[in-house]
DNA sequence: AAGATCAGCAACCGCAACCAG
DNA sequence: ACTGGTTGCGGTTGCTGATCT
């Protein structure tokens, strides 16, 4: 059984050096990306190849941003995961110079908490205690208008929108509704010109994934809350 | 001040998808 | 259609700094 490249001896774990970034830049910026296998042995780098691209995609390729994620980044966040799941790789792609890392981490850390801590549940988006469902939908979580508010008038917003009989879960409130089935949503996530999306169960491989990113990439967010 | 606990983040690992032969 | 190699994704771990007792 072949090992995995992980697994070779002589190859560094752990925290990256400022030296080995620097080797990875510098191969990046003149052969480009790709090949990752054998990018390690041509960058001089004793790394495996896995470990190269995790590091080049999450810190060391341009235009990541940085930092706190701000109100609107994780109200996005939030009805992005009620409506695709755990596709951290399509929700960062709704983020510009966000990684799937990096937004896992923030979910895990502080979205996801703060959901449970409004009575959401945050794997299906639903009240935790049984309420009556919503009477009417609405389009999305609390705007994307609120970033002038303190973190905590947000939290309030979304309590009160809980109590007004919620229009936090909306989204994702129907994934586990049993009444309401994911394949005949028939998600249309298309605005225009291309053939039409149907996020078909919750099988991924039915999905195609660069297909569905390049058509949300056509779709400005609030636009496509609209959907959910 | 010191130890314990918690939170955030970087990185690893395993698996599945993809692709070329 | 099958197989083996490569890449990408998501879950998980472990380290580190901050906060609490």
């Amino acid at each position: 059984m072949r090992k995995s490249c992980c697994e070779k001896q002589d190859t560094n774990k752990g925290a990256w050096s400022k030296q080995e970034d620097q080797k990875l830049i510098e191969y990046v910026r003149r052969h480009g990306v790709g090949s990752w296998r054998t990018l390690p042995q041509a960058a001089g780098l004793l790394r495996c190849g896995k470990s190269c691209r995790l590091r080049w995609n999450n810190y060391l390729r341009p235009n990541l941003k940085r930092g706190k994620f701000d109100e609107d980044e994780e109200d996005l966040i939030i009805k992005l995961h009620a409506l695709l799941g755990n596709r951290w790789s399509l929700i960062a792609g709704r983020l510009p110079g966000r990684t799937d890392n990096e937004v896992k981490n923030h979910w895990n850390s502080h979205l996801r908490r703060k959901l449970i801590n409004m009575g959401i549940d945050p794997t299906n988006h639903r009240l935790s205690q049984s309420l009556p469902r919503p009477l009417k939908p609405h389009a999305s979580v609390s705007g994307t208008s609120h970033s002038s508010s303190s973190r905590d008038d947000h939290q309030s917003q979304l309590v009160k929108a809980k109590c007004d009989n919620d229009q936090v879960s909306d989204a994702g409130s129907c994934l586990e509704d049993p009444t309401w089935e994911f394949p005949n949503l028939n998600l249309d996530l298309r605005l225009t010109t291309s053939p039409s999306i149907a996020i078909v169960g919750e099988e991924r491989k039915q999905i195609n994934e660069s297909t569905v990113s390049r058509e949300l990439d056509c779709v400005p967010p609030p636009t496509l809350l609209l959907f959910m």
